[in-house]
DNA sequence: GCCACCGGTGGC
DNA sequence: GCCACCGGTGGC
């Protein structure tokens, strides 16, 4: 029987596989098809219909449907969208404007599917995040994350976020920055709760009484008062990036529409 | 009714 | 001329 083999596609998200069938018969013999198949089995047979699913999911602009890879810098031959389609435009219909809000697309901080490799029987492998807890870091690290700023697309520096007032830093290095990196990483690397530096020694001699799983912080009490202010803080910055999402989409749909009227009248 | 499969054609 | 896309249908 003929190999009906589906591939996994790495370009796609996790799940999506790849299928290619050879032409047996007629004309095109020997040609092939290419398909792709979504994690729940919906079978789709070309670009356009990939494209419509996914909607800003992903960014297809580079996919190159036949292999299945990206194809970086080819901005893909992606302007026979004006073909003939009685859906869409030729009686009158509304041109498919795809509102979808546009998603992340970089996952990569997220838990992703690793390979595996077992080619050596009783050999252990270990993940990046054991690796991280358990190897010996350097006495106070965090000093190197000094100076480290996010900024924006324009190279405009971002406001650096504000701590509350209970919050002190302990050791050599005793700025505001500092310890904002070093609390952050703490939350997304260690796996015990996060404390700050229990010993009142450590205080006075932290070269000694450093306790090494603990970012360099005093310790502190969360109140109610300071779980309300941040919700507050996460509602806030939730709002602004739903205005912003909601603009971006409404600049694609404009963009789209005059696309669609340049098409028309060309 | 579904769908695997090949034909036909528009866009390049 | 090539081929991406999708229509149409024969076989189940």
């Amino acid at each position: 029987m003929m190999e009906r083999k589906r591939t996994d596609c790495p370009a796609l998200p996790p799940g999506w596989k790849k299928e290619e069938v050879i032409r047996k018969s007629g004309l095109s013999a020997g040609k092939s098809d290419v398909y792709y198949y979504s994690p729940t089995g919906k079978k789709f047979r070309s670009k356009p219909q990939l494209s419509r699913y996914l909607g800003n999911t992903m960014d297809l602009a580079c996919f190159d449907f036949r292999t299945g890879k990206m194809m970086p810098g080819k901005m893909q031959k992606n302007k026979q969208k004006f073909r003939h389609d009685p859906h869409n435009l030729a009686k009158g219909g509304k041109p498919d404007l795809n509102t979808a809000l546009p998603i992340r697309q970089t996952a990569s901080i997220f838990k992703q599917p690793v390979t595996k490799v077992t080619s050596y029987p009783g050999n252990k492998v270990k993940t990046d995040l054991q690796r991280a807890t358990e190897q010996p870091r350097q006495l106070f690290w965090e000093r190197r994350l000094k100076g480290l700023r996010s900024s924006d697309v324009t190279e405009q520096v971002l406001r650096t976020m504000d701590l509350p007032k209970g919050l002190q830093s302990v050791g050599p290095d005793s700025s505001d920055d500092s310890l904002l990196s070093a609390i952050a990483s703490a939350l997304h690397m260690s796996s015990v709760p996060i404390t700050g530096q229990t010993s009142v020694a450590a205080e006075k001699n932290p070269s000694i009484w450093l306790n090494t799983s603990q970012p360099l912080c005093k310790a502190f009490t969360v109140t109610d008062e300071h779980i309300r202010e941040q919700e507050m803080k996460v509602y806030k910055a939730r709002r602004s990036l739903e205005e912003a999402l909601m603009a971006d989409s409404l600049a694609r749909a404009a963009e789209n529409t005059r696309e669609l009227l340049e098409g028309k009248t060309a």
